[in-house]
DNA sequence: ACTATAGTTAGCTTTATGGCTAACCAATCA
DNA sequence: TGATTGGTTAGCCATAAAGCTAACTATAGT
């Protein structure tokens, strides 16, 4: 799935490191690997892996590649914990209305035992 | 990095499928394996692997462990996306603030060469 | 006490990941 | 045209991931 491709890019430091760095505009492969003490072609395969996983596009010009943000692709990861989100939360409300009414429960439990 | 882990964890689709289930609240071992042909000390890795990440937490009581989900993980998560999607947004609207003021000057130029 | 249930440990295989070097194109620039 | 720059291929290594089986432990139920 596409999903799986996308978490595991975002699962090692150098590639979310070529995001972030994508997020403020494209860049080369040589701009991009300058910050890493990394060989070119370990930095090289870590682009072709934000490629697959449809993160990061990249298109040759003369010698020079240029990456850009694919935004789309981080869109799908966080309509997914939203999903989660959204999931988990309505249970959080079902719990809560039913604490709720425990309590009311409770309450007028009290009542009667008072009245007794 | 915790980054790292949790995306890591994310990565399988056999783990987002527990997730999902925990976001519909606790569960037992059993019962989270249950819904895959796995055998379950494969199972128990992956569930191990989403504990170390801290995208779940479980304890032990008598022989059944239940586990649940830890959504501080995920909010995480949902952070670090929504920070890079900050930054892509301020960036896309400069350049729109820049289209927007190459577009006037272009304007004005044709103003001047109409008067000319 | 005996059996069944619920996990756990240990150890094995296969495949993927992350890194390297060395050698190799292919565009520019002088 | 010859050297430099920017990237690419190929191949190697170490470690981790994802799965399995078989055997074991510890609680619960009868």
């Amino acid at each position: 799935m596409q999903l799986d491709h996308v978490f595991g890019a975002l699962s090692d430091a150098t590639r979310r490191a070529i995001v972030m760095r994508l997020c403020d505009g494209e860049a080369s492969v040589g701009e991009l690997a300058k910050p890493f003490e990394m060989a070119l072609p370990s930095l090289m395969k870590h682009i072709r892996i934000l490629e697959s996983s449809g993160l990061v596009a990249s298109e040759k010009t003369g010698r020079v590649r240029m990456c850009s943000l694919q935004t789309e692709a981080l869109a799908t990861v966080e309509v997914w914990l939203a999903a989660q989100r959204e999931i988990w939360e309505q249970r959080l409300d079902r719990l809560e209305m039913y604490v709720e009414k425990l309590k009311k429960k409770e309450k007028s439990n009290a009542r009667k035992r008072r009245s007794k």
